[in-house]
DNA sequence: CGAGCAATTGAACGCTGTCAACCCGAGTGG
DNA sequence: CCACTCGGGTTGACAGCGTTCAATTGCTCG
């Protein structure tokens, strides 16, 4: 039980697994002790399914670690992946009995499951952690509002840059604080990126290559790059405004 | 007061216009008379911004009629519409200072709105509204994702038969349940449904004018048309395998 | 060592964005 | 009543980006 308890205090690296609810768990030992009586922590290795779309949503949690991708597929098979999660993320559609979209493990990963039904009926008792999974969904609306964008009007050279600076601030953020080591490690295939990105696996190594001809970036495998030049890579991004740009709306001091 | 009331208790379209809340409030007098405290209801006209991207968040509410576009833009201008809300949907972000989009009226309309700090203070003393809240957060992430299979993984022919689609659904839905006329009213102007889809207004006319073309549907004028061939249209949305298809995942017998 | 998969590279086609001209209805003023 | 203007919508020509198809390389595993 106390392997149990420390799984779902504290991931790997140290950091909340329970991502907010932790919060109030820690204060009151009841809750807690409620919480982990529900629980049960799972292994999934890459490429097993979680949640099926459109299927019975029975499983809902959080990211102890690794990386599950969220995904939708049209009837013809096109995929794209609306989402990725990293601990401490949320995992599971509550409150619906059916999934919208399929959840899958990206890489092997840890996660701490409750059965929908059972969670459902601890937040209906907690409004306080209810309040907390709320913020969480809007954290993800936010994150999938910002994709959105990407998606709709960036080429690849944007969407790839986007990427690598996302998966850079995810590092920066999430557990070890090495800091600024310019080192990404892309947690995904190819392939997975290409349908996150909207585009295909071509493309992708296409532009890869390119942006270390460039000498933004260094090559060490293909899922580990050394960023060699942050600023040039987030220009690429379109998502700041260029050097001599005289449109940002934040202080420019110069 | 009795005009307020009546307001917020319904839209034009006799629908509820205080979305779920309406559920609890109706059984519970007490309760709406503190939600009609706190509420106003105000016109935009078309065009006119109701909360800006970045900026403080201080208004939401409900849209009682009228189209809200939810959309971001990007630093050298290029923009996306990330949502789209009709009657009688949430707007605003809850729970943040800043909101991440921009909300503008895409039509002349009527909103039933809040103060923010009012409606969140509103939501910690009902726990019960602010399900409702979540609920409907939800659905919006439903959308939004759903919404980034279309922009990731559909051809611009997909993309606008899906959107007129939408409208279909979104008509008969709403409140006049005229049934099946097959008339789109395209609420929002040509620029607007490309920066929706993710393209050109070029590209959406050339589309359309190439749809009435094959007749699938007719155009009676830009904002309003007929569909002649509903399966047809949802055929070319890509979102239904053809009839002779054997892709389907449930039960194929070969 | 060979099989198999992921990643890379190459070549060619086509969708769709870009630029430009034109059409049309509404509003305005003579 | 008509000429003018203006904005939104439509149409045309064309080029470029990115997909598609195909071949090659490199790595892992049996």
């Amino acid at each position: 039980m106390e392997a149990l308890l420390s799984a779902i205090g504290r991931n790997e690296n140290g950091q909340p697994a329970l991502h907010r609810f932790f919060d109030h768990c820690a204060g009151d030992g009841a809750l807690r002790e409620e919480l982990v009586r529900i629980a049960h922590v799972r292994g999934f290795s890459s490429g097993e399914t979680i949640v099926g779309e459109g299927e019975e949503s029975g499983l809902v949690g959080t990211v102890i670690s690794g990386v599950l991708r969220v995904q939708k597929t049209m009837p013809d098979g096109r995929q794209q992946i609306v989402g990725l999660l990293f601990a401490p993320n949320l995992f599971g559609r509550v409150f619906s009995r059916v999934s919208p979209v399929a959840i899958e493990a990206a890489t092997d990963c840890r996660l701490c499951c409750f059965s929908r039904i059972a969670f459902e009926s601890f937040l209906a008792r907690h409004p306080a952690v209810e309040h907390d999974v709320m913020l969480a969904v809007l954290d993800e609306l936010d994150a999938a509002q910002e994709w959105m964008l990407l998606l709709g009007c960036q080429a690849v050279q944007e969407k790839v840059a986007s990427f690598l600076l996302m998966i850079l601030r995810q590092a920066d953020a999430g557990g070890r604080p090495r800091r600024r080591r310019r080192i990404v490690d892309v947690p995904i295939s190819r392939h997975d990126m290409a349908v996150y990105l909207g585009t295909t696996t071509e493309t992708i190594s296409r532009t890869i290559q390119d942006f270390a001809r460039r000498g933004v970036l260094r090559v060490i495998n293909p899922q580990r790059f050394e960023v060699l030049d942050v600023a040039g890579l987030a220009f690429l991004s379109g998502r700041v405004a260029e050097p001599g740009d005289i449109d940002e709306p934040s202080r420019k001091s110069a």
